[in-house]
DNA sequence: TAGATTGTTAATCGATTAACAATC
DNA sequence: TAGATTGTTAATCGATTAACAATC
């Protein structure tokens, strides 16, 4: 093949622009266009196109309205997107009431935590006691999951997850869990990006001296 | 060289894993250990180490000391990390409170809006008006911030915390902010995040009908 | 037309891995 | 000793880019 997740990766970005030049105005883009806002090459994103059959004109780019159209066939559309939420502590708030998620077509339908105090069903996102979990990833067909629980239950929960028929999580624990077969796991490790940072800039200063 | 962003980024796993290690009174590994911990091969450990001159002993494979040691010589180290919060939104504000920075010498000295309802300097992490913020990021020699102000302001105070001297970004507004020269930039884009989760899932069943 | 941009091939580049001698 | 693990070289692999003919 070659479809890469990469690839995957890099056309919904191109769909993100795509969207904020379509509100702008724009009817047609060039690969230039597209390559500099998503910080690549010119031929990768036409590479990228071609690989799924997305082709433009050969003096006038591409057609906006198309383009995205297409995209949206290839990347999964238009419907809106509905996760759970499991784990209802600080960051897991607000995700949940995170307003940039509408936007982009995201819908959380509700929160799961294990502290009676949290449980609220009436809540306009319910939250509910994480034993009910399960029944509700069936019955509403939940497939992805943001997992916001403390490290100590990280583990536990993602295979709770799983074993429910979760087949992707966001995972903001500091745990690395690991795709599996037919599961996909992002990890997002806040304090470690920090870290890398300051060990990204502690290199460029050392390489900066010795340039000097 | 040979030193690029992947390498720092897989030593800063390697050490984070081996201190696990520690406090379960490891004493010793393997580079197979690291490998399946990290998720990578462990050829590529030997390779990491060697390239910063890290060496083990044939058959015993790694002091678990020596090796921190090492890596926090390269990494930068024990020091507490200072890092400030610009917006402090639902976001911003769990990510003040978070408990997980702690652990990793990590510490949010100040927090920044031009909220003034929001303004309360005698907080345990003061929050200050936007307008200090310069002043705060040169007398406290502020090298890196985490951006959670909404997308529409982003690109703007990325440029005034750049202007006063921060050189590491983590930016958690929905927009592809870039690496300059002397500046890191690292983008969390979660709605980003979950809609390639959908992708991929997407991507995978596809597959998986394809195989049938 | 002249100029610009696509689509695609072949070349390049860099990162990862296989493999194995060295050696504990 | 026999067995296991490192350190390193050379081979592989895959992704990116350069370059250019096609063509609008």
């Amino acid at each position: 093949m070659g479809a890469t997740k990469e690839v995957v990766v890099r056309l919904a970005k191109y769909k993100n622009v795509l969207e904020k030049l379509r509100s702008l105005g724009f009817v047609k883009v060039f690969s230039d266009n597209l390559a500099d806002a998503v910080g690549v090459s010119p031929a990768l994103v036409r590479k990228d196109f071609s690989m799924f059959g997305i082709t433009g004109k050969k003096r006038g780019g591409y057609q906006l309205d198309d383009l995205i159209t297409q995209l949206n066939r290839i990347l999964g559309g238009d419907e809106v997107q509905r996760v759970i939420v499991v784990g209802c502590g600080k960051i897991g708030s607000a995700l949940m009431q995170y307003r940039g998620f509408a936007r982009e077509r995201i819908r959380i339908v509700a929160g799961f935590d294990v502290d009676p105090a949290k449980i609220d069903p009436n809540a306009p996102i319910p939250i509910r006691d994480i034993s009910e979990l399960p029944y509700v990833v069936k019955s509403e067909k939940i497939k992805v999951a943001i997992l916001t629980v403390p490290e100590s239950a990280a583990a536990q929960v993602a295979d709770m997850l799983v074993a429910a028929g979760v087949r992707g999580i966001l995972n903001f624990a500091p745990i690395l869990l690991k795709s599996q077969q037919n599961v996909v796991i992002h990890n997002i490790n806040i304090a470690l990006e920090l870290e890398n940072l300051f060990c990204l800039l502690r290199f460029a200063e050392s390489e900066g001296e010795r340039n000097r």
